[in-house]
DNA sequence: AATTCCTCCTGATAGC
DNA sequence: TGCTATCAGGAGGAAT
């Protein structure tokens, strides 16, 4: 489930649960997420060390620790945090585990275990090294960048800007999101667009991260006209009221209203 | 370079 | 009630 604006809310997560507490032990009982380390290594870098700071780059979160070193955390489609007295009951799906020395831990929690858990000496060069597209919520990223980063490809434009090389962050449901508010069909195609549609999309991109963290990303609590409040069962369109359609390219939903969204726009 | 398919894993829901 | 099929906010790798 989580995009950029709930990996967001996972560092802040950290922040105000995580930070300055004494790591007295790591549990491991789902070895599979393990990224690029053993259990054993992990244990050792981060044992007796405390976490000190955060960082988030699309859909990653890093966290440093006092010996220098970053644990490396991205959340696939059901990773969530959590934060429990380690003697209570835990609960389900914890897949790693951090006891703190004040009798707190904090919780990987992952039912379909398809998030990851590394470490890495220097998040630049990790970044660097998988080549992973700008974060847009950074600084330098502006509507510049954006048409920068989209001129000269070709193809699906959800499946570009749901790819992580290309832009960092957008999932399904935000790419659902921006092609709806620019008035975009799912399978319209980037070498189509005209630069004001461009600009229409950036937009949307900037709108729908700041507003989903304005409510802390309980699309309960969006404003009427996001998609993302809608999406669900028989949804309709926030702007007319007809019901959404759906359609799949390459594993993927989109949902999407009809009388808006043309092939041609 | 772009596109499709398969894979990892588990739970919730819909249909019979 | 029980079984089965389908789908899920991700993404890497292989094949075309």
């Amino acid at each position: 489930m989580p995009e950029l604006p709930e990996v967001e809310m996972r560092r802040r997560f950290v922040e105000t649960h995580a930070l300055s507490l004494r790591i007295k032990r790591v549990a491991v009982p789902a070895p599979s997420l393990l990224d690029g380390v053993s259990a054993q290594t992990l244990r050792r870098a981060l044992t007796g060390q405390v976490f000190e700071t955060t960082h988030r780059h699309g859909k990653w979160l890093f966290v440093r620790t006092s010996a220098g070193r970053w644990l490396v955390l991205h959340f696939g489609m059901t990773g969530s945090l959590g934060c429990y007295p380690t003697r209570d009951a835990a609960p389900r799906f914890v897949r790693m585990r951090f006891d703190f020395a004040n009798g707190l831990s904090l919780a990987f929690i992952d039912p379909r275990k398809f998030g990851k858990v590394g470490l890495t000496n220097d998040v630049q060069s990790f970044l660097q090294d998988r080549r992973w597209g700008l974060d847009p919520t950074a600084p330098g990223f502006d509507r510049a960048a954006f048409h920068q980063i989209l001129r000269g490809r070709s193809g699906l434009l959800k499946a570009v800007l749901m790819n992580q090389r290309v832009i960092a962050g957008i999932g399904n449901l935000y790419a659902d999101e921006m092609l709806f508010q620019a008035g975009l069909h799912p399978a319209a195609r980037v070498e189509d667009l005209k630069p004001a549609t461009v600009d229409r999309l950036y937009d949307a991109m900037t709108e729908a991260f700041a507003a989903s963290l304005a409510v802390d990303t309980d699309y309960e609590r969006l404003p009427e006209r996001f998609l993302l409040r809608h999406r669900n069962g028989a949804g309709t369109c926030p702007k007319c009221g007809g019901t959404l359609a759906s359609l799949a390219n390459a594993g993927r939903t989109a949902y999407y209203c009809p009388r808006h969204q043309r092939k041609r726009s």
